[in-house]
DNA sequence: TTAGCTTCTGAAAGTCATTTTCATTTTCTT
DNA sequence: AAGAAAATGAAAATGACTTTCAGAAGCTAA
């Protein structure tokens, strides 16, 4: 089942309505590498389908979130970002403090180690966050 | 030198003032092994300091976050939180998404991962954020 | 100690991202 | 095709955070 099925899915089965914008920000949303904002997202669209409103962007990516179709990331900008998830192995962030750049890790071994630490505490993990801030290799050369 | 200490030596070096708020204000925050967001913390003083302002509370919050007395955290729910830092050892946190609670756990060995990751893509960390979000054990017996 | 300069404070107003409202339009089921 | 329900876009509302401003308080030097 690729992406827009499962949303289409999603939509179904939660009694709500297919349309054009959400079809439209879907694309433009999975078509993307970026870790969109609303209003980056929205200003992007605009670009092709200037009708479509702020909120309906900002409704949508919600689904998205909803649905599993997508991430919302905080890296203390003070602005929800998205990611589309694709089945794609799980990873993590490098966030540059300097040009903003986001570089994307995974390392298996550390989400061993979170399991033993969940279990230590008899807590359920459902999700995590874990975000390295610092220089990326062009801003340490600058520093 | 002890926190206030450190509080009174960042004032002075930054040409910056001590005020019987400031004293009180890091008193009760320190006094408390909440995480305290602004609100929570002003409503806190408010018992004892009705005359203490929100604005007050927030600027020297962050003053404590400027000095190193203090972490800033965010869990996602639109609140930044603030955390005494002790020299204790550093930690990570557990969040429960059902009743709020937050539990603190360090791995070590997650923090070597960290370093070996940030070396793989000539990353210089300057910080972190490691957030398990999930059930407590409380809340996973009644779910 | 006091004058005088600077920083603080609290209240209120302002920001900014996000969320809600509402009148209208669109979708979907029958 | 019609009716019920949900979606849309614009605008207003919300809520956390930040700034403004006029008066109050702290600090420094003589």
């Amino acid at each position: 089942m690729d992406r827009i099925a499962v949303f289409n899915n999603y939509l179904r089965h939660q009694g709500l309505k297919n349309t054009g914008q959400r079809m439209t920000i879907l694309e433009t949303f999975l078509g993307s590498k970026s870790h969109y904002s609303t209003e980056e997202l929205y200003l992007e669209l605009r670009k092709n389908h200037p009708k479509i409103g702020y909120a309906t962007v900002h409704r949508t990516l919600k689904l998205f979130a909803e649905c599993g179709l997508a991430t919302e990331l905080n890296f203390g900008d003070g602005q929800t970002r998205y990611e589309p998830l694709n089945s794609e192995q799980h990873h993590d962030h490098l966030v540059c403090i300097e040009c903003g750049a986001i570089i994307e890790f995974s390392e298996p071994r550390i989400e061993k180690l979170q399991e033993q630490v969940a279990a230590r505490h008899d807590f359920k993990i459902k999700s995590h966050r874990h975000e390295l801030y610092g220089l990326c290799s062009k801003c340490v050369l600058n520093d």
